[in-house]
DNA sequence: GGACATGGAAACCGATCGGTTTCCACCGGG
DNA sequence: CCCGGTGGAAACCGATCGGTTTCCATGTCC
């Protein structure tokens, strides 16, 4: 039988480590990182990349995806707090602003990928954009139990501010102290988003 | 006597032919354009390229450089206008929202450049920050004339939705009908700024 | 008309890149 | 103890890229 495959020393097992390697590398060199450099940092064989994935994008695309959930759960407010929606909204604009502090923090990874590759059919353009809608869906939903005039507008004016914010920070433009946080309680004000009662 | 180069037939001279091409290709395809693709679109030897500039990074840098006045020009409120300030503020968003309603719209070409390089001191990246930095103190001058409460902080805010509104446009995000132009509104409300008085 | 500078076409060069292949070291199961 | 599957190291291949060079077809100035 075909052993399932467990944590090797070295790490996990290869494609984690090359999907990992993937993520990190493609997010500071951006798509022209050489496969060989790819595969040397995550100790893994071209070989094996190749016998795992179709090509590089196919790499690229399912290093995204595979980042998203552990993004996703840092970025969005855990689901069973007891805060309230314009909390919960402002919540990701602080999270925004602590990634941000970091010194070499480059911006939002699917922003990244999506300006660098330009194709929108790109296998990895593609996960990107549904990972942004998913944050946006998220913008939207709790723009309506938030009481927002119209959710999905703030939801989009929400999505301009956290890839506006991000983009600047990232290219060194801006530091963002509070900005993002700001920006975003000012458009819910704008919005007609009361303030959260006191938490129940 | 070496003659000071009038319009030859093909076009501008060489250098311009070069870097106008060069502007168009490099953001439509990004860096990653080759020399000789380059060369090809401006009916240029990569000969007479290489003893224009020392390097391919020295041309991107150029075009950005050169197409600046351009874009500024369009952008920007003409100065001899009866604009109140509030006005020629959302003039900026205005024209951006103008520009990403063109289909093969890809954003704001100084954040593609900055985006795509990463390395903030590429040559290329420092025309691009300049050129963001221009647009920045645009936003201030015109906040502080517009009697915003903190200016400075107006005009950063103002640039990351700039920023965010046309990186989101540019990838195909969203299509900002109006939506530029409203955020900014909602801003300059936040801000202070009243509405400019009748044109006199 | 002849000397000279300009500039395009294209061959060329070394380096690099995406992707393939070969070889071998190591593993767990019989 | 052998056997098949896994996977790393590294050679390899064709294509491409940044950059240089050679060659020649134009000019323009004297």
């Amino acid at each position: 039988m075909t052993t399932k495959k467990a944590a090797a020393p070295g790490g996990a097992t290869p494609r984690d480590r090359l999907l990992d390697a993937a993520g990190e590398l493609f997010y500071r060199e951006g798509v022209g990182v050489p496969t060989d450099a790819l595969c040397k940092a995550a100790g893994v064989s071209k070989r094996s990349m190749y016998q795992l994935f179709d090509s590089k994008d196919a790499v690229f695309a399912a290093a995204l995806e595979r980042g998203e959930p552990a993004l996703t759960a840092w970025l969005l407010p855990p689901p069973e707090e007891e805060r309230g929606p314009r909390e919960r909204l402002l919540y990701v604009f602080e999270r925004l602003e602590e990634a941000a502090r970091e010194p070499d923090y480059l911006g939002c990874p699917y922003v990244a990928a999506q300006v660098e590759l330009k194709e929108p059919s790109h296998v990895a353009s593609v996960v990107a954009a549904r990972a942004k809608r998913r944050l946006v869906d998220f913008f939207r939903t709790e723009a309506g139990r938030a009481g927002a005039a119209d959710p999905g507008l703030l939801a989009r004016q929400l999505a301009v501010v956290y890839d506006g914010a991000g983009t600047r920070a990232g290219i060194g433009a801006e530091d963002l102290r509070g900005l993002a946080v700001t920006m975003a309680a000012t458009l819910l004000d704008a919005a007609g988003v009361p303030d959260d009662g006191p938490p129940r």
